[in-house]
DNA sequence: TATTGACCTCAAGTTAACTTGAAGTGGCAC
DNA sequence: GTGCCACTTCAAGTTAACTTGAGGTCAATA
């Protein structure tokens, strides 16, 4: 019982067969090889999964998490362009960060509406900035 | 001149003016009125449109946004429903954190694949148990 | 051996969030 | 007053990421 079939991979990754068939027909994951029709997979695409699900997570495509995790049989990647990667998921971290602060604000806040708030007006702008440098850095801007 | 046509506020906005017409369609803005056919948004359009800008930023859908921000005229959010968008957030945020960690530490690790890195697997077991956290939490899930 | 249910392929449909295009209008600079 | 150009509407197209459906296969259980 070394290789998953489709629908155990299925259960334990928490995503739908007809899913895991699309992403392997991308290039995402890759089974092993067939039981007759029937895929086989290894227990590695249960971290490809786990990778591609936080890839999700953080906001990338999956064409961008497909760069990262790298395409075929080779589940290695560029070391200068995971330190990029994770220097833009910094960035991306403090601009939420700076709109939870907004939000938090937002709900303390006597002011009868949000927007005459100067304190949110000032968060806002903070947010808002930091949301540009983010875009800049990340060029994942469509 | 208090207000802007569309042009100028698709300059100021860095949102392209056809957007901004699909924005108005669906609810997510409003203009005052208008000079013959044209449009006419005042000010606070522009920081609506910071709002959802952030918004977008943090993930979440226009129609999420709408929820936050207030359909139509009146930009007043509830206040315990915006303390529950920052819990989320706070929870998104610690998630990326880990997986700026994790690739950080693949960045560094010396093991050939990083797979086959018991370090690095921890931090991916760590940072995805966070996501499904935060994907409970949010009820965002599609 | 017969049936069942999990798998298979391939095509088409869906949703969000826009973008593009065609055809028309009207404010304003000249 | 006329011509340009930024606006207008409405319909249709686009992209990502799936989902659904129809019709077929086959490994294992009864």
């Amino acid at each position: 019982m070394r290789f998953l079939d489709i629908g155990a991979l299925a259960a334990r990754s928490g995503t739908s067969a007809a899913t895991l068939r699309y992403y392997e027909d991308i290039g995402l994951i890759t089974s092993i090889g067939r039981h007759g029709l029937r895929r086989q997979f290894g227990s590695e695409a249960l971290v490809r999964l786990s990778l591609i699900a936080l890839g999700k997570a953080a906001g990338f495509s999956l064409t961008e998490i497909s760069g990262m995790i790298g395409r075929d049989g080779t589940p290695d990647l560029p070391r200068d362009i995971l330190r990029a990667q994770a220097d833009a998921l910094d960035t991306k971290v403090r601009a939420l960060s700076a709109l939870s602060q907004t939000l938090r604000h937002a709900a303390d806040c006597p002011a009868p509406t949000h927007l005459e708030c100067p304190t949110f007006r000032r968060l806002l702008r903070v947010a808002v900035r930091r949301g540009h440098r983010a875009r800049r850095t990340n060029s994942t801007s469509n």
